[in-house]
DNA sequence: GCGTTCGATATGTCTTGACATATATTTAAC
DNA sequence: GTTAAATATATGTCAAGACATATCGAACGC
């Protein structure tokens, strides 16, 4: 059943705990989801629940999100302009900003 | 279980239904989610697994995605933006997009 | 060897999701 | 106003599978 776009967000999950350092122990002591969960999360054992998904996107800092699917690559863009690395301020960015000049090291 | 945000990926769900003039019948029958399940899941009474979200969401012309928490506020603007309304191209928009330009008549 | 830390696996429990049916809600005929 | 048909959404039952607990084996350092 997993589409491909399931192990699309499922690899940016294991991408971005990596990036961050965290063991699978790690993750679940910080979601509440057990580390045999996400183990078989990760290896695409199982169709995850939707609370388990935003749970763990949390605790990395990720949000899911449904985008119009016209504005996926506007989006990917974006995060794809974040992911390109610099640091810094994390602002309200309440207003569409110039989405090249944003900044973050999370995942791919 | 159901988080804030849980929530609010449903109500985006249902919202986008409604505005495409889809019964629940109709969804289920283009997503191959039964309608039963879809009648529980937009009234919160299940955690539905993330292929039936994705899929769902295909129907709709959603795509689920993961976002940085930093870039959510930029998405959620040009989202908005699309929703704002004027239709026309929808293009390869591979590059960043002036936000403000995009179309589409999606959900909220 | 022993202890620690990592990811993978085994078994049991609880809930989703499939199917059938029930309850609105709408429309029309009488 | 009532009945009936058609359409939309909600509810009940039960099997498949997600999730929880405990455990395993591999890799590393002591």
């Amino acid at each position: 059943m997993a589409t491909y776009l399931l192990d699309q967000l499922i690899d940016t999950l294991k991408t971005a705990r990596e990036a961050r350092g965290l063991s699978q122990r790690d993750l679940s002591a910080k979601s509440r989801v057990p580390q045999s969960h996400i183990s078989k999360i990760e290896n695409g054992a199982v169709d995850l629940r939707t609370s388990s998904l935003v749970e763990l996107a949390r605790v990395l800092d990720l949000e899911l999100v449904l985008v119009p699917r016209r504005a996926v690559p506007a989006v990917r863009s974006i995060v794809r302009g974040l992911a390109q690395g610099k640091r810094g301020s994390d602002g309200p960015l309440a207003e569409v900003p110039p989405a090249y000049a944003l900044d973050d090291e999370d995942d791919g």
